[in-house]
DNA sequence: CCACTAGGTGAACGTTGATAACAAAGCATA
DNA sequence: TATGCTTTGTTATCAACGTTCACCTAGTGG
């Protein structure tokens, strides 16, 4: 790894980039077309031209391959929220949270493999790295929400429930995740954000995962009432406005 | 299948039946080890000193099985959640509720890999039959907190949210739904219900799929404080009683 | 021009799910 | 009791998978 040269973009290199790319592209539909599980590295050599083995020096396991997906698809997601957040002025921060509420959403209907690959269980045979890219990936994802959540909570208080309903466990734990992350939350406050987490988390999880049929055949609905509770339980519901129908049709797959 | 004899235990009927019960208990095994996606049909086998082709005068195909263990799992987890519903007074609803709800909790933490087989991303492969032994398991299993749902309304009716604040869309699928499935609850009382499944499936799938781990590290206290704010929504705080401190001990896997 | 290395190939190992052809039990009936 | 069908299992085989090794080739840098 010698960077010496002020220009790294060698021939071999942009050639090199392509070929992650190229590969990562085909992993990608066969994600999405095949579902997770069909992502197969002869399959993708095959599709490329190559043969498997070739791969390896790219990818040192499927595994690494899945982990870049992983950190791509975090990476468009997030992006997906800051662009929808930042489609409003700073200083209407309950549309942004709605927006980048939608936009999460949005994104999981669209993306439901790649959803259940963020957010769900662990693929089969896939160990999660510990700390690695995609932990970062995850806590800026995260950094989405808490900054809007906090700038909410500096503007203009909502109410909050009382200490002695909130268990002293969590109380205890809440604290230090403030301490450690310098988020500037009460325990109570930092509660009523998980519990929106928990919310907005849950009704997308089930609408993806196939988990609210029974009652529902379609999850936009519910996830607009509950992201208009939420809203009005923050002191926001001023800044609640119904999204464009048009922009609520989603063709859920199969 | 000549349902003739009244005796239908025959000496090969049991033989097979045992059979059938020890593809399953070794299936249950790897995957309880090795995750999901563990299930090997060859593997099974070996260690049953069978060979493999023979397994299929069982399940027809490794979806089958893993079919068939999903339904064993979902009557395993509606079984739990009847007992600790069982263990108190019909008159007590309230705590009905919240045993079936930590019951809830319990196994899924207890069982991550099995959760996720059932309320998580399908199996790679894995194709979820439309209508079959599954979904009817999944409708018993929604019908427990349906059930204590629909008593504690006709017993004590707690505050809805104004008919105003819900999506017309959802209140005619919630008003659908009612009709059909037979279930006596207005609209606004429906999404009630579906919002406190929201939030106690969103903070169990969150807990098992480990993605409040940056803010949590146990997600019991969450989930409690959790149940007792939806308790005090449901008007049954009186009701909640904090759980013995000893059960809330869960060694949760790496 | 020459050496070195990055990139790619072929063969191979051990694994998987699945099917087809065939053998051996078990069972029931003539 | 003997015959014949059904159930249960085996062997052989196929196609696919991830991964490793030894090898080759083409491009790059000195």
């Amino acid at each position: 790894m010698k960077s010496r040269s002020v220009q790294p973009t060698s021939r071999r290199d942009r050639h090199r980039e392509e070929t992650y790319q190229e590969i990562k592209e085909i992993a990608r539909r066969q994600l999405a077309e095949q579902g997770p599980g069909g992502i197969a590295l002869r399959a993708i050599a095959r599709e490329m031209g190559m043969t498997a083995p070739g791969l390896y020096r790219y990818y040192a396991s499927l595994d690494d391959l899945i982990t870049a997906l992983i950190v791509d698809y975090y990476g468009e997601l997030l992006g997906a929220l800051e662009a929808a957040r930042d489609a409003l002025p700073v200083d209407n921060v309950g549309g942004r949270l709605h927006a980048a509420s939608r936009a999460f959403r949005s994104w999981s209907v669209q993306h439901p493999v790649e959803f259940g690959l963020i957010f769900g269980a662990p693929l089969p045979r896939y160990a999660r790295p510990p700390q690695g890219p995609r932990e970062e990936a995850g806590a800026r994802f995260g950094q989405v929400f808490r900054g809007l959540f906090t700038q909410l909570w500096a503007r203009s208080p909502f109410p909050l429930p009382e200490e002695g309903s909130i268990d002293p466990r969590l109380v205890t734990q809440l604290e230090r995740y403030a301490r450690t992350s310098g988020v500037p939350l009460p325990p109570s406050a930092g509660y009523v954000f998980l519990a929106c987490w928990v919310r907005i988390y849950g009704a997308v999880a089930m609408e993806v995962f196939g988990q609210v049929r029974w009652a529902v055949p379609e999850g936009g609905p519910l996830f607009e009432t509950e992201l208009r509770q939420l809203s009005t339980m923050l002191g926001i519901s001023d800044e609640y406005e119904s999204p464009d129908t048009t922009a609520s049709e989603v063709g859920s797959g199969p």
